[in-house]
This record gives C-alpha cells, structure tokens and sequence, in this order.
DNA sequence: ACCTGAACACCGTTCAAGT
DNA sequence: ACCTGAACACCGTTCAAGT
C-alpha cells in the first residue's frame, strides 16, 4: 500500500503520504473547493487526492467544520489589500465596497462557502476595515460607521446571492422563465416584456451602491 | 407490518401507510423543514415520518430537487397577498418591499430553503408582481422596472443573510467578537467601539431601502 | 396503482491498532 | 508523532419484487 498511489499525478511540490502537514491539508482543500465547489470539499476526497486515508485529515485539523474555517482562513490571508481609488468621499467609499464586490466574484467558491458556514467576516475583515477607514475619512465615525458598514454589506451580499444563481439553476427556476408565465393587469406590456430579459448585474451594482452611499453620506451634515 | 405504527403519534387528519397522496407528503415535508430547517428534510426522515418506507417517496414525487421545488411552491400558495400601505409613491413601493421582507423573516426556513434551490422567485412571484405594479403606479415602467426591482429584491436577499448569520454561527465568527480583536490606526476608538455592537437590522433595512427607493424614484423624472 | 426490501455508492466521524 | 482499517450511523437513489 506504500508503493501504489491513486493516480499518477504529481500535484504539489510537496511530498504527499508522509511528512503530510497542516499546510498541506489545508492548500489541497482550498483548491478542492475553487474546482468544484464547497460541495466537493469530502473529508474522502480531500483524503484521496493528498494520497492519504480519511482519518489522516482528522489527526491534522479537527472536523469538517474547521476544516472549512482554515480553507476561509487562508483565502482571507491571500486577499491582497487592494487600492482603493477615486478622490471624493463618494468615490472612495464606493471603490472600498467595489473591492469587496470584485473579489467575492472573483473567488465565487469559497465565497459561497464562507457565506454558509457564516464565516464572511473571517474572509473579509481586512478589506471591511480599508472601508470603514475610508467611512473614516468622509466624516461617518461610531455608530453610524458600524451601520454603514453591515448597510453596505448587506447590499454586497444581496448583489452575490443574485449573480450566483444565475449559472447553476435549471431554466425553469430562472426568473425570465417565471417572468414569462405572468399576465396581470396591473403591469404594463413594456414591463412585463422587460420582465423577461435580464438586468446586467454590474451596472446595478454600481447604480444601487450610489443610492445606499449617497444616504449614508447625506446623513454626515445633520 | 401492515399494524404497527412507528410511534403512537396520529400526525396529520389524514390516514397514513395506505391512501397516502402526493399532497401528503408535500404537507409533511414542509412541516419538516418548518421545524428543522432544510436539512431536516431527508428523504428517510420523511418516510418514517408518513410511517412509509423511503422509496415511496420516490414514487409519490420524484427525487429530492423535485420535493424541494414542490415544497417550496405549496408554500408560495399559502403566503397569501399581503396589503399595500402608504399614500406616497415612496411609501407604497417602499412597503410592498417590506412585505416581502417581512414575509421571509416569518417563514425563514422555507425561504432559506429557497434561496439555496435557487427558487426564490418561485415563492415570491406573487409579491414581487405587486411590487412592480407599485413601481408602475410610480411612473417606473420597462427596462427601469425591472432593474428597480432587482435592485430592491437585492437588498432584500442582503439583509436576510445578514440577519441569518446572527443565530446558528459559533460565538468565534460574530462580526462582533472579530472586530473586537481589530486594532488600525486608521479608525477611530469610538468607531471601534461601536463596531463591537450589533445593528437594529429592521431600522437598518428600513433606512438602506429608503435610500435605494429614493434613487429609483428620482431616475423617473429624467 | 401503490408500496417494500435489499442494495449501491456515497457521506462524517470514532477508535483501536500499527510504526 | 503520524497514519491506517474497520466500523457506525447517516445520506440519495435504483430496481426487482410484492399486493
């Protein structure tokens, strides 16, 4: 058994089936989840694709569960701080958020897989600070940073909860499907023609973002 | 087999083991994800729920997705129209939002449910069509409405996973205990502070969706 | 038409045992 | 210290078989 391994591919650099460490571990479940997904995150797969039994993963992190804490761990520490652009408050505000924005998109995987196991605040801390200090700066400080903060969070997240179903859901479920079923006197033919088509989720964002940042500063003067 | 029960428990009026319709079944499982959320609903758990065996569920209904998909749209029947409030444009859009919202923090395991199949329009189709008739009555037609309204259920999905997070999540993930252990020079201690608190999330979303609904309506008039 | 039992291919997790 | 094998209690799903 110490001879065969799975398959003959040479992933990491790392040798695998002995001086297997934490690191290790953790490094093969991240990429697990940026392939497949959280879903294909199994403690037998993961265990599989080091060259290494089940319980192995055990003895190096605990359950499942922290498992997925130090894959949101190390994505957190690889998020790069990133330059928040733009000279008015305004604009610099939104460039924090749009960052925030951006990068969930980027790594939608374990994003997601943050978002269920109710960890985003482990993976985004650093760039949540970046714009609270630029909430900082524009004058909204204390309470009213704190709840212009989760407000704007919260608007992230809606915005990534809406762009990820648009892959991964039968036609049916898609809202232009359900759209197109719909005959009520109350709508217009032009709405509900425009019902049927898609909105471009980037521009709404940005669109949406103005209004919510707009009021948050729109406060600061009172 | 035929005279034993698996427990003495008379569930729903209707007989169990024989005479067992699609219906049924739709009825136990919601009541299932009701009370334990979506994991709750397995298909073994259901089965010794009707007092029946698991492949009889694959009769009645399909697989899980199909369950899933019937559970949630015997709940889009049951969220009967809620009333319109307001005089004001701004107030009627605003509380056809709320509806919406509040519909989703009563029923949330179903609409958690929902959210992860990717069928949230399934159960809001209803509500979401008075929504735009709102937007309507507002002077927002076409292309504007619909945006508007993917903007506004945005922010709605937002503030659920916000709020979600705040119960099933270990103590060590709260936004509240992780900001407690951030110190930058960039933020001030009263903003700091602040951050170790918790938002009202209902004033919150009130607040953030009147911004949104106030940028929708100003786009009117150009 | 309606339901069961056995079986398959998966899970997470524990625990005694090996080196 | 590090790793394995066997086992347990779960999953969803299929399929031949019963009435």
């Amino acid at each position: 058994m110490t001879e065969t391994t799975q398959d003959g591919s040479a992933r990491t650099s790392s040798t695998r089936h002995q001086g297997l460490d934490r690191d290790d571990v953790i490094d093969a479940a991240l990429e697990l989840v940026e392939r497949g997904g959280g879903d294909a995150l199994t403690m037998r797969k993961l265990a599989a694709e080091l060259g290494v039994s089940p319980t192995t993963i055990y003895w190096h992190i605990g359950n499942r569960d922290e498992l997925v804490l130090a894959v949101v761990r190390r994505q957190a520490e690889r998020q790069a701080a990133t330059r928040v652009r733009g000279r008015s408050a305004q604009e610099r505000v939104s460039s924090a958020a749009r960052n925030i924005w951006r990068n969930a998109l980027a790594h939608r995987n374990v994003t997601a897989l943050a978002t269920q196991a109710g960890a985003t605040t482990l993976l985004e801390l650093p760039l949540e600070t970046t714009l609270v200090a630029e909430l900082e700066v524009a004058g909204v400080r204390g309470v009213a940073a704190r709840d212009a903060l989760r407000s704007i969070l919260a608007v992230i997240a809606g915005f990534l909860v809406l762009t990820w179903r648009r892959d991964d859901v039968p036609d049916e479920l898609h809202p232009a499907t359900l759209w197109a079923q719909v005959d009520d006197d109350r709508l217009s033919s032009q709405t509900l023609t425009a019902l049927k088509g898609r909105s471009d989720p980037d521009k709404l964002f940005e669109r949406t973002m103005r209004s919510v940042v707009e009021g948050i500063l729109a406060d600061v003067d009172r």
